[in-house]
RNA sequence: GGAGGGGUUCCCGAGCGGUCAAAGGGAUCAGACUGUAAAUCUGACGGCUCUGCCUUCGAAGGUUCGAAUCCUUCCCCCUCCA
């Protein structure tokens, strides 16, 4: 946009099918028809939180892939060798360490790169992963006689766990979607080594400020102001200025001062004439995924009702009852007992 | 078609007749510590009407006092040769 590229963001509904082996070392299961919709209204949800929906235009591959004949994908696949695609760093090493490659994972690259032939595009952005994607679209484009298309790659940015790339699947992703205080308890859980890593991907600063920063760091000052800011300037975002103090503050009230929150969910549970176990109600209020894990949590000292710790886990509460529970530091419920 | 390897609790992975709700690691969760939901340390980690009971080791049968472990049939996955 700011460069004044017309933008077109291209959903793979039909590639969905295929199901992208990037950086797998494993055959991904084909998605179907419902699912690809259902992710397709997800992706556009999270893309307009950056681009300008006005300016930008929304393609499905499937307009023009719905009508590729068998004998077209013939054509098509004809264009490449399979040493070709061997070459492929993730196809290579499954290749050699015996690990299983479908057919049909080899035309996820040919139909992506199809996609560029169609679009006519300049230029085509993608991870670092994506590369030989990519680039098989400038094959594709030159062997159908079109201008070549640029690539841009970005590095891939890891998940909160630090190892693994962030993904939903794996579990350790932050999601622009997500509420402010979500996203602001996940950056400050990303742990002080990682950070600058995330810093540098993510933060609009300055890289000569990220680097002072870091030297300040190592001169003895605290990184949790750095991931503070960060946490700070990445709700802000997406949430806007408002919402990115409000994250902080409640932050610190939580985690600095130990305060109960304002905005905790209201639940309200039913007893028996004898009342209603701790443990039960735990799980019942939703604390707990069962009696359990509220029996161990118990237990291990996590479980506070009104603030005080409880450590009976016979203790019971009869009808009327109006409390506040928590579990751990992060879990609340404001209980009624019925 | 032939030969071989394998399916274990969220994931990886040990176990190969009793001491197994099943080693170890990861993830996760809790506690301590901390100006962080960092780091580190400690602990927990199937369910329940919880000092006991119930359900789990691809599925179904069987042998046995007793099976994740042995037998039978079946289902599924992988590799190699053709």
């Amino acid at each position: 946009h700011d460069l004044g590229h017309h933008v077109i963001f291209l959903i793979g509904d039909f590639t969905g099918m295929i199901g992208d082996p990037s950086g797998k070392n494993t055959t991904r299961p084909p998605l179907t028809r419902t699912e690809i919709e259902r992710n397709a209204d997800t992706y556009k949800a999270q893309v307009f939180r950056i681009l300008d929906a006005d300016k930008t235009e929304i393609a499905y591959n499937s307009a023009w892939m719905d009508k590729f004949t068998s004998a077209d994908m013939i054509k098509l696949a004809a264009t490449h060798t399979v040493a070709r695609m061997l070459e492929r760093d993730d196809f290579g090493k499954r290749y050699k360490s015996n690990q299983p490659i479908a057919i049909h994972e080899f035309l996820y690259p040919l139909v992506q790169g199809y996609d560029s032939v169609k679009l006519k595009a300049d230029l085509e952005l993608g991870g670092t992963d994506q590369k030989f994607n990519l680039l098989m679209g400038r094959e594709l484009q030159r062997y159908y006689h079109r201008p070549q298309q640029c690539i841009l790659t970005m590095p891939l940015l890891e998940g909160l766990d630090g190892v693994n790339k962030m993904s939903k699947s794996l579990g350790n992703y932050i999601g622009i979607t997500e509420s402010p205080n979500e996203i602001f308890g996940k950056i400050m859980k990303i742990s002080d080594e990682l950070m600058w890593r995330y810093l540098e991907l993510l933060s609009f600063e300055p890289i000569g400020k990220i680097v002072a920063r870091r030297e300040a760091v190592k001169q003895g000052s605290n990184p949790m102001d750095v991931k503070f800011d960060f946490a700070k300037e990445v709700v802000g975002r997406f949430h806007g200025l408002m919402a990115a103090q409000n994250a902080a503050r409640e932050f610190i009230a939580r985690h600095q001062q130990r305060e109960v929150p304002d905005d905790i969910p209201t639940v309200t549970v039913h007893a028996g004439a004898d009342g209603i176990a701790i443990a039960n109600l735990l799980k019942e209020a939703g604390l707990t995924a069962s009696t359990s894990e509220a029996l161990r949590m118990i237990t291990q000292g996590g479980v506070k009702l009104d603030g005080e710790k409880v450590s009976d886990k016979a203790l019971k509460l009869v009808k009327g009852a109006r409390v506040v529970l928590q579990v751990g530091r992060r879990k609340f419920a404001r209980v009624t007992v019925v």
